[in-house]
DNA sequence: ATGCATGAGCG
DNA sequence: GCTCATGCATA
């Protein structure tokens, strides 16, 4: 398999309606607990979705996603004001269009499921798992001496308010179309993946205390806590340095991810291939990025270290359950989630479970996109800085 | 490289 | 129930 260049990096200056995000507190202490709570999951595969929109036909969500944040429809602000619904209304209706001509010019894989309704595929691979890196120790890694202290320069404008009357409205609005279509259950929402206990076998535990003695620590005195004050520029500096001498010692991002724990940092444990990945791109919260920056830096240094020796005397030594189930949102729904994202980021609960139902997904699965996309706004790239 | 998900912590 | 940091599964 081939990795794809599509590279996320546009530039996007915009001013969304940004963040109030005041805090951070962050700090994760993963425990393994291996509990299902949550997850309302939803009947695996078939269940309700009568709606036709076939959910299958999407596939080339990544480039499209590309161009969904390079250019968003931002709607007119004023639209809090009363046009709410119209607003709405068109964004579907917009959307529906896109569905159609995006459709006719899709190539698409020959062979043609019947269609899923959720649309979940699971892949239950049952490896012995011995796999290599196996530890799956996650740092949680964050400064919160760091955020709290002075830091940060979030500035932005806040954005208003969305009004109740909106949300009354566009839930009339929604409503009926989905007590006609589809029917669920009273919440809609239920059964859901079969929860899967094993999967967070190993996780560990880390306090910020630790973060800080890490740095006292093992770290270089120049970097620990002066970096807090990084700024977005050195950091995309650092990420792109860093990026370059990783390729340079050929080393993968998993490859760095499990390494970390050998660095024996207190607290720091290994890191999966998706955060080295969004760290040397840049796709990750500021203060994400501030916090692992020391971590890889240390973890840099070490690496050339040792490279550098065995170059000096290369002759000494030669020798040498189930799984989750990703949902897939098909094209057609994740356009008008997005059409409502547009008109209000933050969704009540009610909203939510409106929009599934019209939409014919699971709420939470609803409630998880829009967690994801606010998230998605506040990456560093695209939102703080610069 | 990214989409969808989990879970700690905080209200 | 949200935000955040992260991860698994996938394209």
């Amino acid at each position: 398999m081939m990795m794809m260049s599509l590279n996320s990096k546009q530039a996007f200056t915009m001013a969304h309606t940004s963040l109030p995000e005041p805090k951070y507190s962050s700090l994760h202490s993963s425990s393994s607990s291996t509990l299902t709570s949550n997850a309302p999951s939803s009947s695996c595969s078939s269940s309700r979705h009568s709606s036709s929109s076939t959910i299958i036909s999407s596939s080339g969500s990544s480039s499209s996603e590309v161009m969904r944040r390079a250019c968003l429809p931002t709607p007119p602000s004023n639209i809090f004001g009363g046009l709410d619904e119209s607003l709405l209304a068109r964004a579907e209706a917009l959307a529906a269009v896109d569905i159609v001509s995006q459709t006719k010019s899709h190539h698409h894989p020959p062979h043609h499921s019947p269609f899923k309704p959720d649309a979940t595929y699971h892949t239950m691979n049952t490896l012995p798992c011995t796999s290599s890196s196996s530890s799956s120790s996650s740092v949680p890694i964050s400064h919160p001496s760091a955020l709290a202290s002075h830091h940060h320069h979030h500035h932005h404008h806040h954005h208003h308010q969305p009004h109740q009357a909106l949300e009354g409205d566009l839930l009339d609005h929604i409503t009926p179309g989905l007590a006609l279509g589809a029917m669920a259950g009273p919440d809609g929402s239920v059964v859901s993946t079969p929860a899967h206990p094993a999967h967070m076998a190993g996780m560990n535990h880390m306090h910020q205390a630790a973060i800080n003695m890490a740095h006292a620590h093992g770290l270089p005195p120049h970097m620990g806590m002066n970096d807090v004050d990084a700024d977005p520029r050195d950091l995309e500096a650092f990420a792109e340095r860093f990026k370059q001498r990783r390729i340079k010692l050929g080393v993968t991002q998993a490859d760095v991810g499990s390494a970390l724990a050998s660095l024996k940092i207190p607290g720091v444990g290994s890191l999966s291939q998706s955060t080295i990945c969004r760290f040397e791109s840049l796709t990750l919260s500021h203060n994400n990025m501030i916090a692992l920056k020391p971590i890889l830096q240390a973890w840099l240094e070490e690496a050339e270290k040792s490279h550098r020796e065995k170059l000096n005397k290369p002759e000494l030594f030669n020798g040498a359950e189930k799984k989750r189930k990703r949902t897939s949102i098909a094209a057609p729904e994740k356009r008008s989630l997005e059409a409502y994202f547009a008109i209000q980021p933050r969704p009540s609960s009610e909203k939510i479970a409106a929009i599934a139902e019209k939409l014919d997904l699971k709420k939470n699965v609803v409630r998880v996109w829009f967690c994801n996309q606010r998230q998605k706004q506040k990456r560093m790239k695209y939102s703080a800085c610069v």
